[in-house]
DNA sequence: TTGTTTGTACGACTTGTTTCGTATATCTTG
DNA sequence: CAAGATATACGAAACAAGTCGTACAAACAA
């Protein structure tokens, strides 16, 4: 089997330069560490050691023909945002993607746009189910 | 200030043993330990030491009148869930509640009712907005 | 009353994550 | 070329979470 090797979900700070992967595409380390550290400091030698365990890990893979390594996320956005949510949904509300949806709605400033979007999908399942 | 002490998120094994007491109410360590072991082997001591240790983070209550300590969850489930949600967004989706919602409506496979409640609640979302 | 069960307390081990110092190689530039 | 800047690699400390053994007290049962 080719896939085989089975993904770990990445810890928080591996989540944070997997962030900066996905905005920024493919990125040095160096430029890694300076949006990090647009929100907190980091060391430099830290974000490094991250990142070579989040390859040994296989959640990034990288380019090494030049000095300066090049970094990409293994993995699309959604598709680690869809398992990451999987889980939450199960840990926190045992499973219900409905209450979660409910209190998330509560918290956003929505467009009309975006609520009219909603609304689209909304019938679209509903047109499914029957 | 009386509401002083700031909460501390709770961790993984430690939300396992909130969903207990939000589902069966105050109980003793036993009885969290049990059902806990409906789903995964956890020793005794490990689910006593865990809850002891949520006391002194203020995560429970506990009721030391008779031998058997009774734990309480010390804030309620929309509470917690809420504040697990915002730093969830936050984390994962840069953000962004909507994405979120988008991808969870595509997990769920949610009943006419629940969908037509969920409009209900957008319908609501829209007449604020204007 | 004495042994078994059931409870809390607590220290220590294990594992995983994050952090950083230091070694060393490679570029850059005066 | 020599000095400084910039890279990777890697070991080890610091920290956190989870796990469990063991000590000891209280309740219970023979």
């Amino acid at each position: 089997m080719l896939g085989k090797n089975k993904k770990q979900n990445p810890t928080e700070s591996e989540l944070e330069i997997l962030q900066v992967l996905w905005q920024s595409g493919p990125s040095s380390v160096r430029t890694v560490n300076e949006k990090l550290n647009e929100n907190r400091e980091v060391g430099y030698t830290t974000t490094l050691k991250i990142m070579q365990i989040m390859t040994e890990k296989g959640l990034v893979t990288r380019n090494t023909d030049s000095r300066t390594h090049i970094y990409s996320s293994a993995a699309k956005e959604q598709e680690t945002q869809s398992t990451l949510l999987e889980n939450f949904i199960e840990k926190t509300y045992r499973g219900s993607a409905m209450k979660l949806i409910m209190q998330a709605l509560g918290k956003e400033d929505a467009t009309s746009e975006e609520l009219a979007e909603l609304k689209d999908i909304i019938d679209k399942i509903e047109r499914k189910n029957n």
